[in-house]
DNA sequence: CATAAAATTTCATAATGTGAAATATACTTT
DNA sequence: AAAGTATATTTCACATTATGAAATTTTATG
């Protein structure tokens, strides 16, 4: 007190000099359709969920680019309501509330609907039928599937648990691929394999090599192995662990799986596995 | 267009009349040191965690007793950030963003760290010795302790991982009273219990008696059934799925473990150890 | 104990969040 | 189908509220 105020306040937004106040169109600041103070609260949880161990203040404003009262006080306010907490050294850390709302997200969370709208989309985009499946203890189960609308298409049949599969579809082996060493044992055994056509894998070395290029390529695919004349290309999907927990497939007749189209068909499984999975956790 | 506009805007905020504009005092209309908008978007995951299986707009804003624009916009920002997505029949639900930053925190999330500040003032209220302590594989190890500052007082020795007195002392009742029956037997075992002073419990059927009675009150105490002289009360911690990870004691000279006091440390154990559970994700 | 650095609070100001109304979209009902 | 109804989303004028420079307090460090 005593010291003379020279308020020249809010300089730092005076970026674009020349409008006057209250200009007929004078342009947002921000994406208008979203609330900057949340918008920026979320950078903040963002931040620390990616610097791990805490941070102090200074450190979060240097980070999100934001003045340092600013970053206080939303702070503040997502400490009040236990989104963030003070670690050792009091600085922020993810708060005790993250686990609850996690927790009762994990708990109602189902791994069909995340998966739906995806599926439309690449069922639509390709053109060709589309599974859904998980493992169910030893048996490859459907959980959900749409039918190409061509005319000349692959109808799945009412085979929603097969225990015996998993080595001959695409969708079984991009599962196959990623799971623990021990875990594909139990379900394919160690015995030789199951036959379906002539084409069907019989050796597990043979299985071996085929899930090495799986998880080389980031998709899986089977050339008639499971039915004569039926080609299908599969993809896995991981919840936030990075687990494994099933898999999409593309399924189309022999004359359409070639050149272009194919090459189109592998690109989408891959995208939208990676996205079924994001939506699941990562 | 055509239709005039009556505009008389903010209605839904003259609750306080006969406030003229721009009073020397007007009075904040929320608590001014958290941000409004933010306290708001809190509160609609808080909605979305606690109803579970997706709600709609119109839902959250009944129960949120928010304006329905007011929520879209604000669900609009959080679904933009993926805190929140839409599940089936588009309604709304806790998003995929959540996991992330829970998968994040878990990564980092230290147990001791989350207990200190408690164990601290748990020691400054009782004035007495407290310990943290978990199981590690089948032995007992102590991860903190606070000596009390009282002339006559509870001085632990650097016996900081013990095999085989789970059942001699209360940090050790705390956890096993919660521990799924066949982790509790592969732990204290079926046979006679070793045993460290006259008091100590020896039998499996008088030691589940006492577990018994530690879950109905919600705190184990030992009365010296490990050292002579030495009375102790503990408390269970547990993390967000309700697993026991750890317990908290207190331990006090015989002399001091009677009447208000003790009632005191039993008190304050029991909110201690919740607190720090609470911490841990409840 | 001094001095620097970081955290927190205060407060004037205008930018932004707000909500009534308008519009668009999704569901029924006839 | 078409009309009607409920629900969701967008728009926009306005005043409340978020914002950040500066002051103050707290915490770390020589």
């Amino acid at each position: 007190m005593g010291i003379p105020k020279t308020d020249q306040r809010y300089s730092g937004l005076q970026a674009d000099a020349g409008e006057s106040r209250r200009g007929a169109d004078s342009e947002p600041k921000h994406d208008r359709r979203t609330i900057q103070s949340l918008e920026r609260a979320v950078d903040l949880l963002e931040i620390l969920a990616s610097a791990g161990d805490g941070m102090a203040l200074t450190e979060i404003a240097k980070r999100s680019e934001l003045n340092a009262s600013t970053c206080h006080h939303l702070l503040a306010t997502l400490t009040k309501r236990g989104l963030v907490g003070r670690g050792v050294s009091r600085n922020y850390v993810l708060g005790p509330r993250i686990a609850h709302l996690s927790e009762s997200r994990l708990k109602h969370f189902s791994f069909v609907d995340a998966a739906l709208p995806v599926l439309r989309e690449l069922n639509e985009a390709t053109k060709e039928s589309v599974q859904l499946a998980a493992m169910q203890g030893k048996s490859l189960a459907t959980l959900a599937k749409l039918d190409s609308m061509l005319p000349v298409r692959v109808g799945f049949d009412d085979e929603y648990s097969r225990s015996d599969a998993a080595h001959a579809t695409a969708v079984g082996k991009a599962i196959l691929a990623w799971l623990p060493e021990t875990e594909m044992v139990r379900i394919v055994g160690t015995g030789p394999l199951r036959s379906f056509t002539e084409r069907t894998i019989l050796s597990c070395e043979e299985l071996h090599e085929n899930l090495r290029l799986v998880r080389r390529n980031g998709y899986s695919w089977e050339n008639e192995e499971f039915q004569l004349g039926v080609v299908c290309v599969g993809g896995a999907v991981r919840d936030q662990s990075g687990a494994v927990v099933g898999a999409i497939g593309v399924s189309m007749p022999r004359m359409r799986a070639k050149g272009p189209h194919l090459e189109a068909v592998k690109r989408r499984v891959k995208d939208s596995s990676g996205r079924i999975s994001a939506i699941c956790g990562n």
